[in-house]
DNA sequence: CGGCGGATTGAGAAAAATCAACTCTCGTGG
DNA sequence: CCACGAGAGTTGATTTTTCTCAATCCGCCG
């Protein structure tokens, strides 16, 4: 029976335990097994990015694949003009495996102190060549990823900014529960508001507005500015959903 | 050297005839060979859809996969109050392999009478592997695709309608270009303005009125109410691209 | 020729952006 | 240990963009 990505961790093919991101563009973050990955840092280089730092901009060269094991990134894209848009967050066990241009399409910046691999991707070519299952595997993963940034898509094209804020939050408590294996009500924000409305297309204020309004509504409270607790998950996901008409009320 | 898919027909590794369509989600379309092609036909069923009849829809059980020999289609997601995206439309010889999923996660529509062909999940799971070259190219195909939806990402997330508007003319008239193999300065539109506002996550209205803005800029021309002739193409592209800081003027 | 649906245009409303002021946090140094 | 300051975050007022609602126009098919 073929493996059908499922997002719950238990559902994983070989148990490894690299936990998954709800929110990643070209990473593929899943499914590898441990022998496997070993394999593949045995072939890599470990890097460290402060905070701030980039792994590599959009227009780079495309040389290399990257692995993350601790921290947290972002993938953004720039408008002539600044306006940026965050496509993804990458997170430990998150794989980045842009075998698709010459260049890079997109610029990987940390959101604190970061430990990532990184191979070269003939290397990786090499490895993936001697390591046949991995092709599907990796197939199956970028389809999966397709899935969630045709989710994306409906966010942004269609949402309005609460049930946008709402979405992502549910999606980060999700992840946090797969990392955990338990159920959670709270997360972690480990990015800026900025960085927030970047990727939900809105803008800080708005952002800050619609926290205040989910808060007020009892949806979630924060224990600080970057800890998020849910007290009422079924409100939260129906607003995601956007079943609420009145979203401000 | 790996076959890094360009966006140019000419770059194709076999030079399969099929053409490429510039905005696809979950379907890969190009870069299989024509002895391939053959050998999935022979598994598969065709079928012919008319215009708006469905091939299937969001939440079926995802049991086959399709590719397309003639029409257009789209495939779109609605919230639970009806307000719809589309993620994309399909074009002949785009192929959709949904291999992600128990269900399909979005609905795809004729846009007018449609020829594909569908296989069977399993069929296309045997084929597949009897044919493991398959597998490389079905993850470049996806990872293609993942960049194509990161685009499309920034166009929500980032651009003013006029922006909107521009890159996705922009996009169809590459892709005409690529079908014909020759510069091409028209191309039509088989979608209708609601379809083109909810892929471009706008109003009927305001897809009417940014077609007027860039009429009246002298851009493009309407030969028709479905045939757009681009008249500027550059100054079309610094649109697309956010290089205009005065959208309206 | 008539009518229907798609497309356009206009006026007003709503959502979010922008601009601006202020507050809170947290790290630093006295 | 506490005061300070810088940057992040919040809140408010106003503007802009896009949406919504409504009227009309147009093209196409019967």
């Amino acid at each position: 029976m073929p493996y059908v990505p499922t997002g719950k961790l238990t559902d994983l093919p070989h148990g490894h335990p690299c936990e998954t991101c709800p929110v990643r563009p070209i990473t593929i973050c899943r499914g590898l097994d441990a022998a496997t990955l070993a394999g593949m840092r045995s072939l890599g280089t470990m890097q460290r990015l402060r905070s701030e730092q980039s792994a590599f901009h959009e227009g780079d060269p495309a040389k290399r694949v990257f692995m993350v094991t601790q921290g947290a990134l972002k993938l953004y894209t720039l408008l002539a003009d600044g306006r940026r848009q965050i496509t993804g967050f990458m997170f430990p066990g998150d794989f980045l495996g842009v075998s698709v241009d010459e260049e890079y399409a997109f610029t990987v910046e940390a959101l604190k102190n970061t430990e990532l691999w990184w191979f070269s991707r003939e290397a990786f070519d090499r490895f993936v060549g001697e390591h046949p299952q991995i092709e599907r595997e990796l197939y199956r993963l970028a389809a999966h990823e397709l899935a969630e940034a045709q989710r994306q898509m409906v966010l942004l094209g269609r949402k309005a900014a609460a049930e946008r804020l709402a979405s992502f939050f549910l999606s980060l408590l999700e992840r946090t529960e797969r990392v955990s294996g338990e159920r959670e009500t709270s997360f972690d924000l480990p990015m800026t508001r900025i960085d927030i409305a970047d990727y939900l297309g809105l803008t800080k204020e708005t952002v800050s507005r619609m926290l205040a309004h989910l808060r007020s509504r009892g949806l979630i409270r924060l224990q600080s500015q970057s800890c998020v607790e849910v007290l009422d998950r079924d409100a939260l996901r129906g607003m995601a959903q956007g079943e609420t008409a009145e979203v401000l009320g």
